[in-house]
DNA sequence: TAGATTGTTAATCGATTAACAATC
DNA sequence: TAGATTGTTAATCGATTAACAATC
């Protein structure tokens, strides 16, 4: 389904259309043109088109798009039908806020266990997810291979995690440390939920002009 | 300071230069040439000075740039210097990670005070952060005016918060709800931190091709 | 001074928008 | 059929990179 040489642009514009199309559904559409969804998007219909031409031709001359199918599509190009698994690493507060409140399996995740080293976390479950030891990555890697490891450690042990995390075999690093994260294995993917970067944005945008 | 027509993407890369530059210089490092710090952060040399040169000239001929200085000007830029508030609406697991872990301050705000509707919520601190009433909201907001107002409610009352956040007068809303949002007025800036979005690139990302 | 490095102008590259033949 | 709307090619726009005179 996925095809070569697409642009980070395009990519980052497919989870905002799945979420619009998401909810197009639930109102009970059926069907779509490029232009409606534009406007209701703010894109244009160019956009929209060239975008999802990207990866086939999903929508129907003098139709439009079908909503249940490009969502299907979509899906599948994201990656939402791979089965990914996911370890979270560092249960404190952030951690265990994504265990309770994110929804995984909406965006095709199986969240399998958190690990941490405070006693206190150890050997119990949040929301169903039980909470190990640090010392058991590897052991618990070995026997549930994960797609996806997350990040919400202290700062000060975000690198040396990463490169664990990368050792045992993860293709992909969500990371919630406000640290730029370069794994020795650089066939890992990085992803970043800079929340200091977000802020000092949106600092900039209701600044006044000196 | 800011200047007109400054493009997103340059706005969008200045947190990651103050970061950087912060732990350069935490590192005791006191200069540094466009080429070096693009080495590091893998960006051309010349990005870095086209972007910077869209707010002044930060450097010297045959020198570089003082680290301390651009820090400064950043920051600047970036309104640290603004005495920014902020008010968080929705005290659960998410809402309470923030107040507890996220250092507002580094960033250039003030966290004045959290809002929630649980009776178990209120008339506490959490981290020195009063929990007020829902209801107290446009009255405490009279008192102290916020800039900013942190959206971690669930879903189905976060475009109502934002409109009460919008009328009450903030310039920003930092939207943590996984929902596109329209506040009614206009001059109401939107910076999202849709997770599911990330996450779904990074599925993207670590999925095969088919 | 000579070497290094800036700020800026020009060239290139890539992404968005417009136009339109194809066709449902 | 006639109207609507796609997928795609071409045109435009904007962002990144390269080059270089100015100068510390």
């Amino acid at each position: 389904m996925k095809k070569q040489n697409v642009s980070e642009a395009v990519i980052r514009r497919l989870p905002r259309y799945f979420r619009h199309l998401t909810e197009l559904n639930q109102a009970g559409v059926v069907r779509i043109s490029s232009s409606a969804l534009g406007k209701s998007m703010g894109l244009t219909a160019s956009q929209i088109r060239q975008d999802l031409s990207c990866f086939g031709e999903f929508g129907q001359q003098g139709y439009g798009y079908n909503i249940n199918k490009l969502l299907h599509e979509i899906g599948n190009i994201l990656g939402m039908q791979a089965g990914h698994t996911a370890v979270l690493l560092g249960a404190g507060t952030l951690g265990r806020a994504l265990i309770e409140n994110f929804d995984f399996e909406w965006s095709g995740f199986h969240l399998m266990a958190a690990f941490d080293v405070r006693p206190e976390m150890l050997n119990q479950t949040v929301a169903g997810v039980p909470v190990l030891h640090i010392d058991q990555l590897e052991g618990y890697l070995k026997e549930h291979p994960a797609s996806v490891g997350i990040l919400t450690v202290p700062k000060s042990v975000a690198g040396a995690m990463a490169d664990r995390l990368a050792e045992a075999g993860v293709k992909g690093i969500w990371n919630f440390t406000n640290i730029e994260l370069n794994p020795k294995n650089e066939d890992v993917f990085v992803e970043n939920v800079h929340f200091s970067d977000s802020l000092q944005t949106l600092s900039y945008m209701i600044s006044e002009d000196v």
